[in-house]
DNA sequence: CTTTTTGCAAAACCTTTGCACAACC
DNA sequence: GGTTGTGCAAAGGTTTTGCAAAAAG
């Protein structure tokens, strides 16, 4: 129930927050190892997978059979290589550039940035719709 | 080299066209043996990744440590159900109205729909940037 | 001392592969 | 008949698990 300080578990989560390539739990055990060359792949994969439900770490699936442990549990998207398979983050800056290429391309012409207008009701128009239902209400209770 | 027709290929391909729920190796395993009991696991396999590779096919990893299979090879997006792990279809329509929710909570207002608008340099402009660049270097020949 | 964690090894998965035989053309 | 596909079984890889010993609190 509790938890306990273990160095193992340390180390697994020392190795895997410097990094920034997304290490599957066997490269993991590859670096740990160095310091604790007694540590088993079972206690590595045991340590990811309770760090992962601690919310520390995210995990990612990018159909090469295995998987990819990431410390950055914001809300962000990932890039693979086709050639050499490598996994890498992509900020929001890189998401908008991908998207106006995209756009450029199916478009025919250059793009250099976007705008999203949303439409709706605002909080006013909606305070107005909420009080003419309850006047409403109130008529039809009265007659 | 050339491909010859199989039963048991066209049994693969049979089940799986039937189905919009993405299934696994082992589940078309499973349905076509069925229909022919001595089928084996390698062979699904095999021909799963053949479709794959004619393009037939396409696959999705869901975190589940299994390859899953979808006979949809169009643009589209998945759903996972996180209590029944089920995997569905999201088309468009669906994907929108998403969008409008969440950019609804984002923004504590009620959003129906949304419109981006992209900005750049339309295909007469850039062809006029294209004549007085050539206009510029004629000149810079010249001298 | 009690609970948690570990190391080890085995097992449980999913997927791939080698090979002799069968099916296709 | 020559080539492609199959069934079987074994092997490959990743992940999980049982259990006695070690570590932590």
């Amino acid at each position: 129930m509790t938890l306990k300080y273990s160095r193992q578990r340390q180390a697994v989560w020392d190795f895997i927050r410097e990094r920034h390539d997304h290490p599957t739990a066997s490269t993991v055990y590859e670096g740990v190892r160095q310091i604790y060359p007694n540590i088993s792949l079972g206690t590595v994969y045991r340590n990811l997978m309770l760090l992962k439900d601690m919310g520390k770490l995210s995990t990612i699936e990018i159909g090469d059979n295995a998987i990819h442990f990431d410390p950055n549990i914001s809300d962000h998207e990932h890039f693979v290589c086709r050639r050499c398979g490598s996994l890498a983050d992509l900020d929001t800056y890189d998401l908008k550039a991908v998207r106006t290429r995209l756009a450029s391309a199916a478009a025919g012409r250059e793009i250099d940035t976007y705008s999203t207008i949303y439409f709706g009701i605002c909080r006013n128009c909606l305070a107005q719709t909420t009080e003419k239902a309850e006047a409403v209400e109130i008529q039809g209770a009265g007659s």
